[in-house]
DNA sequence: CAAGTTACAAGCTTTGACATCTGTTACTCA
DNA sequence: TGAGTAACAGATGTCAAAGCTTGTAACTTG
């Protein structure tokens, strides 16, 4: 019996966090947590309607800490814009690789919600479009991009990137040539993007 | 007993496509192609050494129809590189997506190749970036498009242009939004490559 | 002897009984 | 009355036994 700190959402979600990373998502039970923490699994379903609900917290939460991570890059007015978005778009891949190497089992369960058409998982994508519609933003307004819409540019230069940044090619992140492959898409659109000398 | 048509390569192949067509690649047995060819399955291995090999045979045909279907667009010299590449990739989605609606267990079929890394994956894609190249190069050649190497800004394009062209993003090919998504992309690649007024 | 068959071992799937998990409800207690 | 528990129904998952599937080898036949 240890001694025992009220539950609160945030002991829970610690918890699963843990026991996510543990088990993994297949074999992660509600009860587990429970045990974990010294209570009743019912104790659990006071604070989170759900299972689903409870795994879509912790990954926000996960997500929201890369999230984060790089808007400190995107935000970097120091950066010019066109080195900042080939920077951004290094960071989200290298970020991604850490992830599927040090914490497989929390992004097979990112993986799992997107798969579900999760909210978890758009709302990421659509931060993730911010940053980068904020950087192409900064171009225009110096002239170094050319863009008649940061956010639409956005959209194209993320598909493009797609096999840098979506799930569906997490295994093809761990090839050794993958950065530079990376450079060369970067080149590319940016030769794309940048100001023409004359029409 | 029907009048047995003695058994070759070419009757096992089209009875097996049809098999796979009807039953999936999960539920195709080897047993199952025997029995539609009047045949034990043991007369199936005399042609081929393993159901891998058969089912390699079989999508490797399905596979090299549409590759020929491709390379006619990307061979008609009457149309300029830059909308020929633009053509051309329009025309692989439009592909993919006929197949993932009409054929879905042969596409399947090929899913699970790719996934093992067989060569009939690897050489498909070699196969579809050799005419990718031949597009560029004319391009190079006409001077409507600049590049140093083709087959290296063929490999970028086609990077560019996963989610159109990759496996891992069939489901999203149903989206109503994806051509016109394609064309966004390729236009900010074809500014990328056109040859620029000035240095 | 080319083309096919029957018979069989080893390895996978199905199957069905059994256990566990999710989510709810009625209850307890400070 | 807010925070937790015990008990439960229905869904989901596990595990071993039985039945297919794959691939091989020895055998048959025109």
């Amino acid at each position: 019996m240890p001694a025992r700190i009220p539950l609160d959402a945030n002991a829970i979600l610690a918890a699963t966090e843990e026991i996510l990373r543990r088990h993994g998502p297949d074999k992660a039970t509600v009860v587990d947590v429970a045990r974990a923490l010294g209570v009743s699994h019912a104790a659990v379903y006071k604070h989170f309607p759900s299972k689903q609900a409870l795994r879509e917290a912790v990954t926000r939460r996960w997500l929201d800490r890369s999230r984060d991570a790089l808007a400190v890059i995107a935000a970097d007015s120091a950066v010019p814009p066109a080195r900042r978005l080939r920077t951004w778009l290094h960071a989200l891949l290298a970020g991604k690789q850490a992830k599927v190497r040090e914490d497989p089992e929390l992004f097979a369960a990112y993986g799992i919600l997107a798969a579900a058409h999760s909210s978890v998982a758009t709302d990421h994508v659509a931060d993730l479009l911010g940053q980068l519609t904020a950087i192409i933003a900064d171009g225009a307004a110096d002239g170094s991009l050319r863009t008649d819409d940061a956010a639409a540019t956005a959209r194209v230069v993320f598909t493009a990137t797609a096999k840098f940044n979506h799930l569906a090619h997490a295994a093809e992140w761990q090839n050794p040539g993958i950065g530079a492959e990376l450079d060369e898409v970067c080149s590319l659109l940016l030769d794309g993007l940048h100001t023409r000398m004359s029409p």
